[in-house]
DNA sequence: CCTGTCGGCGCAATATTCTTGCTAGAACCT
DNA sequence: AGGTTCTAGCAAGAATATTGCGCCGACAGG
C-alpha cells in the first residue's frame, strides 16, 4: 500500500478536480493512461481514495451559515456516547463532528441558512438528547474551505525521486 | 437559477457519489439521460455545483489528526486582515478557516499527522505572522465528516411536488 | 554471466459514458 | 386557434474508461 511520488501527484490532481481524464493526469505525471489508471484503481481499492463527490456552493443551496457548537457533558458512559453520536449524525445540518480533548468534549460544525434555522435546529437537537452545557459560535465568513488534505506528509521511499 | 425537487434529488446523489453515470442518475430521479445531463450542466454553469473532487482517507495519507486553532487579535485593520488571510491560506495544513463572531476572532481547522507535526506547523505559522492569543484544541476522534450540505433548505416552487 | 521471474509500463482494441443535434409534447400567452 | 417557450426524449457521434497482451528492466538463483 506504499505510495510514491507519482501517486502523490495523482492524488494532488484528483483532490482538486476529479473530472480530469486519466489520459491528461497521466500526461501531467509523466505516465501513459493505462499505468496511471491502474494506480488510481489501486488507490481506490486500498481505500486511499475514499470516494468522489460533487462540492456545492453553500450560498446557492441556502446553506451559507456555519455555526460551531461546543458541547460539554458530565455523561461519559459508553452507552450515552453512542446514543449521542448516532443522534447527532442523523442531522444533515451537522457536517462535522469531533470528540475533543481539553476544555470542551464535543465540537460540531453545523450548516444552516440563517440564525432562525439554527435556532430551530438547536431545539430539535436538544429535544432528542438532553444537553446541559452547549455554546454556539457563528462564523461570519468562510475564508478558506478545502477538501484537499495536505500531502506533504505521505511516506515515500527514499530512493524515490 | 431556481431549483426544483428533481434538481435537489440530483444534487443529493452527486454529493454522495459523483461517479454515478448520468443515465443511472436519470433513472433514479425519473428522467432520461439527456434532460438529466442538461440539468447537471446548468447547475455547474450556475455555480451550484462548484466542482467534483476526490475525497481521501486521512489516516492513509498520514493526515489523521485535526487541530482546531482559535485566534484572538487586537489588529483589526483591513490590511492586517488581508495579510493574515493570505498567509494562512497558503498553508496546506489549514483546510478550513473562518472569521468568527463573539469571543474568538478566527478559527482554523488544521490537519497534520501528529502532535509533533502540529508543533512544527505552529512554529512556521507564527514565524510568518505575529499572533499573540492562540489556543489549540486537539480532536481525539472524527465522529462525522461529510462534504454533503443539507438540502432541506433549498427553495422549491410551491407547485412542485 | 546467464536465465527465469516479477513488476510496472505502454499500445491497441473494446466497452461505457458523455455530449449534441434534432424532434415532439405540454404549458402559457395573445 | 396559433404562436412561443420550456423541457423531455431519441439516436448518432465523440470522448473516456477499461481490458488484454506484449515489452522491458530489476532482481535473485544457478
Amino acid at each position: 500500500m506504499a505510495l510514491d511520488k507519482i501517486d502523490r501527484k495523482i492524488l494532488t490532481l484528483l483532490q482538486k478536480d476529479a473530472t480530469m481524464p486519466v489520459a491528461e493526469i497521466g500526461r501531467k505525471v509523466g505516465l501513459s493512461t493505462t499505468p496511471c489508471w491502474r494506480r488510481i484503481q489501486k488507490m481506490e481499492e486500498d481505500g486511499v481514495i475514499k470516494r468522489r463527490v460533487a462540492v456545492l456552493e453553500p450560498t446557492k443551496v441556502n446553506a451559507g451559515v456555519t455555526v460551531f457548537v461546543s458541547v460539554k457533558t458530565n455523561e461519559h458512559s459508553d452507552g450515552w456516547l453512542r446514543k449521542f453520536a448516532t443522534t447527532v449524525e442523523d442531522f444533515n445540518e451537522v457536517v462535522e463532528f469531533y470528540r475533543m480533548s481539553g476544555d470542551i468534549d464535543y465540537l460540531l460544525r453545523v450548516v444552516v441558512p440563517d440564525i432562525a434555522a439554527y435556532d430551530a435546529f438547536y431545539k430539535r437537537l436538544i429535544a432528542k438528547i438532553a444537553l446541559t452545557d452547549v455554546s454556539s459560535s457563528f462564523a461570519m465568513e468562510q475564508i478558506k474551505y478545502t477538501t484537499a488534505l495536505p500531502l506533504e506528509y505521505v511516506m515515500v521511499a527514499d530512493d524515490d525521486k
